[in-house]
DNA sequence: TGCCTATATGAACAGTTGTTCAGATACGGT
DNA sequence: ACCGTATCTGAACAACTGTTCATATAGGCA
């Protein structure tokens, strides 16, 4: 078992990719970067609740932001969460293959 | 972007993993099934708090039970969840040897 | 300077979550 | 039948979380 320490430090990780508009904003982000406005739009979200979101998510140093005029860029900035995302996603569709497309033809 | 079924159970896994205390007990579950008094002990956690966290792992058929007489042995029972411990558990030990032992040994 | 746009923030609120405490259920041994 | 032990359950409660609404900051442009 890992020490307290990290048990809690994954647990936090978790419960960032826990929230399904945040888990939406990093999918989203696994694509390259994006301004907040574009990134509400592509999660559904308000721009109001985007910008909280990546707050949590800058504090926690998940995103980094690329400062450009008025605008801000956001990017995934944490090999960890991405890693996770990579293999969570791919569960997914494999799942979603095996148990709702048995022959494997999906489209 | 996965469509939003798909993003909310994912979200449901992350969510189930972000507590400390159930994802303590999850670790203990990676070694194999346990008694719920040896779960509670090897998490830091009271009997009763360890019986409602299985509960909803349970309704989730992250673990499964087998009862034998008046003892219950629960067990790991997704492979999703296993994988995410994995990738994480690994993760968290590459991280510790970068960072804090940068030399390679942790001992 | 004044206006519009992009993003950030704070307060308030509702909904959810994990814990504890007390008690219930159920099995095994005697 | 009785007792002790293992597990489960429900109610109550405090703590936390995400959203909205209103407002603030700040850059670009006329």
């Amino acid at each position: 078992m890992p020490d307290e320490r990290e048990v809690a430090d994954l647990a936090d990780v978790f419960g960032l990719l826990s929230d399904p508009g945040r888990l939406r904003l990093m999918v989203v982000l696994l694509d390259g970067e994006r301004r907040v406005a574009d990134l509400a739009a592509a999660a559904g979200l308000s721009e109001s609740a985007t910008s909280h979101a990546l707050r949590i998510l800058r504090a926690h140093r998940v995103v980094s932001v690329r400062r450009a005029g008025r605008m801000a860029y956001y990017a995934l900035a944490d090999a960890h969460v991405r890693l996770l995302l990579d293999v969570a996603l791919a569960h997914v569709a494999h799942s979603e293959m095996i148990h709702d497309h048995p022959d494997g033809r999906v489209g």
